[in-house]
DNA sequence: TTGTAGGCGTTATCAC
DNA sequence: GTGATAACGCCTACAA
């Protein structure tokens, strides 16, 4: 009744249970003869190598720490849930797979990723949502866990990171609506501090310097709170503006989103750019850029558990823009 | 260097194994002052039972397994997030963890269960996104693995399920909008056959005839598959319509959104209800039915762990009512 | 090429 | 009340 092991393996196929070990762990060295034999009986009964025992053996779990936070009350689809099937296929590659854990916060998260590190639960951890000064990296490096964290803080990270080139990001969405004959382009986004916000205010205003036309859109640089209501309101105000832009980069979809709403409302003029490309996105027809999430996904793993064993290099992917309806011509 | 085991303990504490285990496993069992001294030497050593070797010892791994599906395509933010969230916590309290597998369809996810549970990775299953003739249920049965479903299949279900009261949702979205003073209710749902859909046209009819409302607004009873495209082109149907409704129950937040956008561009009065309770319907003010997906992840993992061993037994959850601005009076 | 022995860390059983 | 023994299923030496 119970599943098979290799002990069953072994006498259903006359042999030890050493050979069943060898035909799968080192097939080369067992004569082909026997291994049929063997491959046979696994076959036969339905035999799959026990991964509790496994991991007793080897002291590796093959199991991902992954920490579930509640969903983000404003955002209007996060990116968790796309990274989260990107993590579990990319794990899936490694025969790795993702152990969910709750925590109140980031203190509490390192505590628990070390309880079940310690108790031979997982072998890693992975990290989402890093802040400007996270506690988690130097928490977890103290205690010897090995990590990736999609993100960086402010600080040069020294530890294994995944990160999307935000700056590239709205610099590419400046370049598309300088093609489109825009020159009055304003950038929404989150307040001053936050590190992704403010490469994301970079991209824009690098981009803008290099067309020549900083200058006339410095003005045109706000901030807020990641809301669908931050993002109407901010867009009233450049509506409002004496020389008002005719084109926005927003930080996020929600910011673009909120801008849609009162360009609608108002039956403005005014080209959107996005940025997360969230599913939303596509059903505003809203122009957005979008985060290569399983490449993510795929590094973090790499990273992880990579060759060398958690090196503390970092790695940058580059984002994509999908041009959609929302940033056509002035 | 390596995490401090029984062994280590004991020593410390100058006992043998099987003490340390029984001052953590069966604490009457040993004199208080002997256990103090252990505890002090846990305390001290900082000892965590490895978990594998309790699996394996056991024959249990403590692990949940669930199949994480890519996003929805047109979802505004799935149940997905917060139903994982839920679990998770649910999870915990019971010390079980949930651990993410892809599948690349409702057949593969029963056979990469039936993987990880005959390799002795995880004990059961929770099943999400029921289908009116899912072939999860019997698939998993006849494997015997243990699980419980989010949501019923079309047929009375004879596993362990839980699920919102679907039809009592819409039916409360009627009677608030009854007493707001609305006569003429109008609903967008699912094309019929989806079992969830089905249920929320239930409500939403029966409330209708409770009231006496149901002739003049039968006619009223639009369906499309769930996106915002479509809640906005049925709301135009509906407003054309010779005897418009001045109300609208929408199966999803989604198309609930839909038809905010077509009142918005009309400037037309139209009272709309949602079901979800999404952070988009927040972001809208956008009435919704809320799900208690706590409650529901709770009474998921009861059903799976509970006492009795996973019986087949039922359990129909309320939804709440979450009014807000677009259910206001006619 | 195949088999034998031992141990990963835990706990249940059964003596003492 | 405490401790020795054995077993969960696997794998890695080492011996034959």
């Amino acid at each position: 009744m119970h599943p098979p092991t290799v002990e069953d393996v072994a006498r259903a196929a006359g042999v030890s249970r050493q050979t069943v070990s060898n035909v799968l762990n080192a097939p080369q060295r067992v004569r082909p003869e026997t291994r049929q034999r063997v491959e046979a009986a696994i076959e036969q009964l339905g035999y799959r190598p026990n991964r509790v025992a496994q991991s007793l053996r080897a002291a590796t779990s093959r199991m991902i720490g992954y920490r579930i936070e509640p969903m983000h009350p404003h955002a209007l689809g996060s990116m968790h849930d796309r990274l989260l099937h990107a993590l579990a296929e990319a794990g899936r590659a490694a025969d790795h797979h993702l152990l969910l854990f709750t925590a109140d916060d980031p203190l509490d998260e390192v505590a628990n990723a070390d309880a079940l590190h310690r108790a031979g639960a997982i072998d890693g951890v992975v990290l989402y949502g890093i802040q400007s000064a996270d506690p988690r990296p130097a928490g977890l490096r103290q205690l010897r866990i090995p990590f990736a964290a999609f993100g960086r803080t402010g600080a040069d990270d020294a530890h294994p990171w995944v990160d999307i080139d935000n700056t590239a990001g709205t610099a590419a969405a400046v370049d598309h609506l300088v093609t489109r004959e825009h020159r009055r382009i304003a950038f929404l986004g989150y307040p001053e501090g936050v590190a992704v916000g403010d490469r994301r205010a970079d991209g824009w205003r690098t981009a803008l310097d290099k067309h020549g036309l900083l200058d006339g859109s410095r003005h045109l640089d706000l901030r807020g709170e990641d809301s669908l209501a931050t993002g109407a309101r901010l867009a009233e105000a450049l509506l409002d503006h004496h020389t008002p832009p005719t084109a926005v980069v927003a930080a996020t979809d929600t910011l673009a989103a909120g801008v849609l709403r009162t360009v609608r409302q108002r039956h403005a003029r005014l080209a959107v750019v996005g940025f997360d490309d969230t599913p939303t996105a596509g059903a505003l027809d809203l122009s957005s850029v979008r985060q290569p999430i399983e490449a993510v996904g795929h590094a973090m793993i790499r990273a992880l558990l990579g060759p060398g064993g958690n090196e503390p290099a970092g790695q940058l992917l580059a984002p994509e823009l999908i041009v959609r309806a929302s940033s056509a011509l002035p």
